[in-house]
DNA sequence: CGCAATTAGTTAGCATACTAACGAATCGGG
DNA sequence: CCCGATTCGTTAGTATGCTAACTAATTGCG
């Protein structure tokens, strides 16, 4: 068995991911949630404070505009809510309505359930191994390119697919200009 | 170790994924073909005659109406042109058009780097442990939900990501009113 | 035969991504 | 303190996918 099929090993992955993010999408339609939607609203609820569009943005792995569009959606269905920033004015701090409060834990309920139905009769070692390959092709795959945004974490860092962005900075910034110098 | 990271194998899942295909788009953009495209036009040239839409639209593993998008798209860049069935009117007949003959050589070659590259240093034993996982994967995710369209293929049966669809109906019906074939 | 059911393709409208180009605000070096 | 460079967010335009609902053509049962 050392020729495994090299040939459909690209197509199996996507088609892989596909079904995995069909199948938790159609169980969060009913909560008016899609992915994007709701991994939006799980990182913010995961970040220490608040997050300014950028700092999403990289967390979730997509581009600015991308976010836009979806925040205007997240918004006008009142689960997120904007403010500028009082240190900042270029910036938009995001925060969760209450609305979305509430159903953050379902959404992280129903995603450990479908993983663990998923994985739940793949055997620790085999999972190690392809946690272990994945993990290689997507640190290949990474980098190269164009990238090399701020040196590239390793590998899947933040809580999901494809972010490049390391430590807040939100709070950093704020603070170069608020605290008076107390950094 | 039995204890993987179960929590970040969706995401890295997902990450992988999507940085392989952005890794593929990015190369064969110059050629302006995007993967939508050249899996298509790939699907097309794999083909022992003609496809419908519908054949088409299965291969990909995509619906319909996206598949229409997709070929006007194709079309007006003259890759493939679309001809009536002479047996059934309210088929299309898809055909790779001279342009697009001469360069899926070039796409298949592009391809087939890009998977050495990612896959070289993969050990064999490794990344058979890993389809076995996403294909395990990939058919229960498939399954349930509300699919079951035609007793559904085991695993990533045609050429890419995700089809459904095991034979080639097209010669089937095309003869069952032209008994010519001619094609 | 004749009409109901099915099938192929389309249109409409939406969701989700991208790049390019831009305006406003802030930062930083002189 | 001021101007150029940078950063944040936005708009515009495109690509790619979806579902729902429609038209046109074909099939098949009574």
């Amino acid at each position: 068995m050392p020729e495994p099929d090299y040939e459909t090993f690209g197509p199996l992955l996507h088609g892989t991911a596909r079904a995995w993010r069909l199948k938790l999408d159609e169980r969060l339609k009913p909560m008016g949630l899609s992915q994007a939607k709701w991994r939006t609203l799980l990182h913010l609820s995961l970040a220490p404070g608040t997050l300014t569009q950028t700092e999403i943005a990289a967390r979730l792995g997509i581009e600015e505009p991308s976010l836009v569009t979806l925040l205007h959606r997240l918004e006008s269905e009142r689960w997120v809510a904007r403010r500028s920033s009082p240190h900042d004015r270029r910036c938009k701090m995001v925060y969760l309505g209450r609305r979305a409060q509430r159903i953050i834990t379902q959404i992280n309920a129903a995603a450990d359930e479908l993983r663990q139905e998923l994985l739940s009769d793949v055997p620790a070692s085999e999972l190690q191994t392809c946690v272990k390959v994945l993990a290689h092709i997507c640190g290949k795959a990474e980098k190269h390119d164009k990238l090399r945004r701020n040196e590239m974490l390793p590998l899947y860092p933040g809580g999901n697919g494809q972010n490049r962005e390391r430590h807040p900075i939100a709070e950093k910034r704020a603070l170069r200009r608020a605290p008076r110098r107390s950094q």
